[in-house]
DNA sequence: GCCTTAATGCAATATATTTGCGTTAGTGGA
DNA sequence: TCCACTAACGCAAATATATTGCATTAAGGC
């Protein structure tokens, strides 16, 4: 009978609920360098310890509260058509990547263990099949989602992580309208 | 006079070596998390205040040291068309990257300061440049560098990551067709 | 309510980081 | 070549962080 089992509710909760918003709640007062365990333990009201048996150490915890908070609370904007959807999706996504609190979340998620990346990119396809879901009911024909990824967030994650580029509005119309353009 | 000036030659440079080789050597044998500032100061033969002070952190070093082991040594290779020379150096890309320590140089180099992403960067931008000098002297036409790196680099920077699909040859290959269909 | 045990707190220990200070050795100029 | 200057280093003490054993608390199933 019962082995390894989990356990997710009360005390457990809370706690993680504490740590996490604790996270939240220092990462917008300070550069993510300077910020430790043993402060966020206090600022949570939790011994360290604590934090390093749930979550071994400070990246892994930083990449669970990024995870955490880019998890999507809503499905993306309903405009009622498929060329504007996308376009508003994908500016949304850009600016939010983008901003300073978005590249902490970036770099935060591929420093913690691959799990967490994994399920990053995760939210991002679910997000274009909602939008390929609506495509195809309103009968505008089918979007190409692995291509998307390729043709339009690949390149604005990657000029946000290598710091060339600002992925602007510009930019990203840009990349939209290479992609449309069969 | 002599204001903060930046010593290069002698001992210092021999310290720097020494301590690349230790982190070198030790990512050889451990897992990334495992590795201490003062592992690399035993092996280097250095005291760890030395490392924190020329480094600040272990995030740094590591940054650091990945960034030296990606500069470029050579051009790529020269097949004699602007097609074979792009899939080679696109194919030998992928693999290095997509290969344990290529990605954990990448991770090294975002977890970094932004600087060593920019250089990085700045060294496929390089090759890229590269290939397209080499187009233009053989009259075969031009090569959009900017669009390369977002319709092949981007990609397959993006599910290396990202863990969501690996960057087989024949990906890349479609990549290249992508990029090459005008 | 009772039992089992996952999850936490506490405290002791081990390890890592920071810092003050004396020493070593590049660098430029005489 | 020698000398003055000082950046960079080594050492060791002080501080901060990470790990671990053991007692205690409280989920989850009965």
């Amino acid at each position: 009978m019962a082995k390894e089992m989990i356990r997710q509710g009360g005390r457990s909760a809370r706690i993680q609920a504490e740590v996490h918003s604790a996270v939240q709640a220092l990462l917008k007062g300070m550069d993510r360098a300077e910020i430790t365990v043993p402060m966020i333990a206090e600022k949570a009201g939790v011994t360290p310890s604590t934090i390093y048996r749930r979550w071994g150490d400070l990246s892994d915890l930083l990449a669970d509260v990024a995870v955490a908070h880019m998890r999507p609370i809503a499905d993306p904007e309903d405009t009622g058509a498929m060329e504007s959807d996308l376009e508003a999706f994908i500016l949304q996504y850009a600016e939010e990547m983008s901003s300073k609190v978005g590249r902490q979340m970036l770099t935060d998620v591929l420093s913690g263990g691959n799990t967490a990346a994994i399920k990053c990119c995760g939210f991002t396809n679910q997000h274009l099949e909602t939008l390929r879901a609506r495509a195809l009911a309103r009968g505008e024909g089918d979007l190409d989602v692995e291509r998307a990824i390729d043709l339009i967030i690949a390149p604005i994650v990657y000029h946000i992580l290598f710091g060339d580029r600002e992925p602007s509005a510009d930019y990203c119309r840009g990349l939209i309208a290479r992609f449309l353009k069969t």
